[in-house]
Order: C-alpha cells, then sequence, then structure tokens
DNA sequence: AAAAAGTACCAACATTCATTGGTACCTGGT
DNA sequence: ACCAGGTACCAATGAATGTTGGTACTTTTT
C-alpha cells in the first residue's frame, strides 16, 4: 500500500524538522512537500501532489495567515484535506479554520495524535477532536438560531406566542386589534413554513424550538 | 466520588434491559431512571434527577420521535445533556438530533463507546462521533454558505465577478451600462462590508469564499 | 501631472417583504 | 345548523433594502 503524501506548512524551523522527522517515522506516512511561507505553499503546493495537508496557523508572529493559506490552498485543488495545527483554542479561530474548509484542528500539544488524525482524514473519517467538535457545535447551533429567528415575521411571532397560550382566534382579535382574516392568513403561513397542520402544533413547536 | 445518574429512554425491551445492566456495571457510572415512551419520559425525567440522558431515536416504529423527546426535556431542563442512540447514519437525522441539542449521537452498533461518552459528555467534553462530527462539519459548511450568499446583493456580486476578471472600472462602466459613479458607490459598501481596503482584495476574498 | 481608485455624503426610484384585510369555500365537532 | 379552524386566492399599504446616480474631495499608482 502507498504511503499517505503530507504536505507541511509551518514557519518554526524547530517544528518543521522535528514534524518531519516525527511524521517519515510513521509508517505509512511520507512527508513530500514543505512550506515555511504562504508564498511559498501556493508555489509548491501541486508539485508536490500530496494527499493531505498539515497546516500551522500562525506563519508569522500573531498573524492567522495559515488561514487564509488554507483558502488558497482549496481553491488550487478544491478537494485538498487540510488539519489545522496550532496551540490556539480560541473559538472563532477554531471556526474560521472549518469555515475555510479544514477538515480538522489540532492542538500542538496532542501532536501525539497527528498521525490518527492523518490517517482518518485520508479515509473521509473527520473524527474531530473534542474542543474543536465542541466549536464547531456552538457556531452550528448559533447559526441553526440565528436561521430559526428569521423563519417567522414579528406579527407571527406575536399570534403563535398568543396561540400557545391557549387563545382563540377571536381572542386574538381583540388583544392584537386586527380582523380574524388577518389573523387566518398569518396562521396560513405559519404552518406552510414550519410545515404543520394545526396552529396548537405550530405554537409548541415554535416554543420548543424557540421561535420566538 | 459520586456515580454520574444516567436517564434512559428505549422502547425495545430488550435493548433497555441490556443497557441498563451494562451501565449498571460500569464503574461510576448508575441508571437512575428509564422510560419506553415520549410520555413516559417526560413524566419521569425530573424525578430523576440525572445528570445524562440516553435517548433511541426511534421510540416506535418508523418514526423519530425521540428527536422531539428529546426538545421536551431540554424545555423541561435546559442544561440536560442528552445523548442520542440510534442505528441511524442518515445526514439529516444527525443534524435534527444536534439541532434539538443533543450533545453526542452514537450508533447502536458502536455500544461499547456509550460508556465513554457519557463521562466526557458530562465533563463537557464533547467528543463528537466521526460519523457525526461530518455530519455536523457538512451542515455547518451548507449554513456558513448560505450566509455568505446573503452578504453582497446580485449588483455587488456583478462588479466583484468584473473586476476579479481584472476589468478596471471604466471597463465595467462600459459591460454593465452603469455610470462610474454607480461603480464606486457599490464597491465602497463592499469594501465596508467584507472589511477589507481595496477592490482587488475584495474579489480574491470573495472568490476565495465562494460569495458569487 | 494624469488616471484610477477610494471616501463621504445625499437622493430618487425600484423591488421585495410584511402587514392588513377582502371574498369564497371546506371541514370537524357540538 | 352553527362555529371554530383551515384552505386558496387576491390586493392595498408601508417599511426595508437594493439600485442608480449625483457633488465634492483625497489617495494611490503610473
Amino acid at each position: 500500500m502507498e504511503a499517505i503524501k503530507v504536505f507541511l506548512v509551518e514557519d518554526d524551523p524547530v517544528w518543521r524538522k522535528g514534524l518531519i522527522d516525527y511524521l517519515n517515522k510513521e509508517p505509512g506516512l511520507a512527508v513530500v512537500g514543505e512550506a515555511g511561507t504562504k508564498a511559498e505553499a501556493v508555489e509548491r503546493f501541486l508539485n508536490a501532489g500530496a494527499d493531505i495537508v498539515l497546516m500551522d496557523i500562525n506563519l508569522t508572529e500573531n498573524n492567522l495567515d495559515g488561514i487564509e493559506t488554507a483558502m488558497e490552498l482549496i481553491s488550487l485543488q478544491a478537494d485538498c484535506k487540510i488539519i489545522m495545527l496550532t496551540s490556539l483554542t480560541a473559538e472563532d479561530v477554531i471556526v474560521e479554520s472549518f469555515s475555510a474548509g479544514a477538515v480538522n484542528y489540532i492542538s500542538k500539544s496532542s501532536f501525539k495524535e497527528i498521525p490518527e488524525a492523518i490517517r482518518a482524514a485520508h479515509n473521509r473519517q473527520s473524527a474531530i477532536h473534542p474542543t474543536a467538535a465542541a466549536a464547531l457545535r456552538n457556531e452550528f447551533l448559533r447559526l441553526k438560531n440565528e436561521e430559526n429567528q428569521k423563519l417567522l415575521s414579528p406579527a407571527e411571532k406575536d399570534i403563535l406566542q398568543l396561540i400557545h397560550q391557549g387563545k382563540t382566534q377571536t381572542q386574538i382579535e381583540q388583544s392584537l386589534h386586527i380582523t380574524k382574516r388577518t389573523i387566518k392568513n398569518h396562521i396560513n403561513r405559519i404552518l406552510k413554513k414550519m410545515g404543520v397542520k394545526t396552529s396548537k402544533e405550530a405554537a409548541s413547536k415554535a416554543s420548543q424550538k424557540k421561535l420566538f
């Protein structure tokens, strides 16, 4: 079986040398290219013909140009699999990395897991590391919630609230000073948007999903 | 140290008995409540005082009422940690589960990992399983992309496209039959939206992030 | 210096979406 | 038969956003 070809992007010469030696000793892994800057990475990447990219996020002091570099490599080869390597655990950096297209995110402190992560990425079994997975889940929930908030218009939310409190259409008519016709129209749009059949269903579902 | 208290929701009596025996034998784990239906779960959950819920997704044949049940339990106790248990690997079911608020998603076929997942969830170290993590990542990318598409208006996208092709404002003026003034205004809004300083930057960033 | 790009406002117009209400009809329960 | 809820349209109004272009000026590039 052929070795998995790894392209390494790391500015620190000590880490670079250390990682190359370390990975080349691993059975089934071979470092086929290396770069220390964004420019070098872009220049050498396609010729290296790598399966996996291992990318340090801080290519220069106080800079996240590894994320930019990742995006560049993906524009060069859409299906390239990039694993981010860093000591940072800030959620926004993790999220940015995945947003840029990275398949995994590993802390330099747990560098022992790198070979396993490379193999997993190569087999499309993205076993995302706990801290990164938690960040991804949080961001997913944030995005889902944002999407949910936009589903219903203010007037629709008002009406659904009152239905949830058990009010009839006649009672809502009095509460909001609008005609039953308007209410029926709003409810009809709500039912279509939410894919349910009755306003009670819509109200309880909306309450569970925090749609209002 | 006190044992982690687990509440089990599972309709199949064989699995239910098996899981209870299995988990109770694990050091540090104790099943403190069980339910076979949504109604039972809602009724018994708060009294059980559990730390973690292990929830089968199919409480009835061909039904995903485990997801609904999860949402119900979360409305009862917002911070309850629910692990979904299922044999399904459909991406939308996984996504729905996390959307409902689950912290993890385990296949019944890898039931040996359940104790570890329970401990991880209890320590807030959500080590999400590979298949689920991949689904979560896909959905995250889908949502991010949707968000990205909305950043720029149609006219702004058109202009950015042409800039990316290397056209000058004078050339764009001729292509789109609008004055240079309009173009400058569009570009100005684009630069503010994207937080960059030049239109070239904006164009290459937009191309990388697939904003048009 | 000239050309190209960018900044900082303002304003008319179009389009899209939300809100409100209309007519007319169907369904399920009491 | 009546009433509440629901379906299927249509339409006027208002608010928000997008589009286009204006004046006037500064910065950057060639």
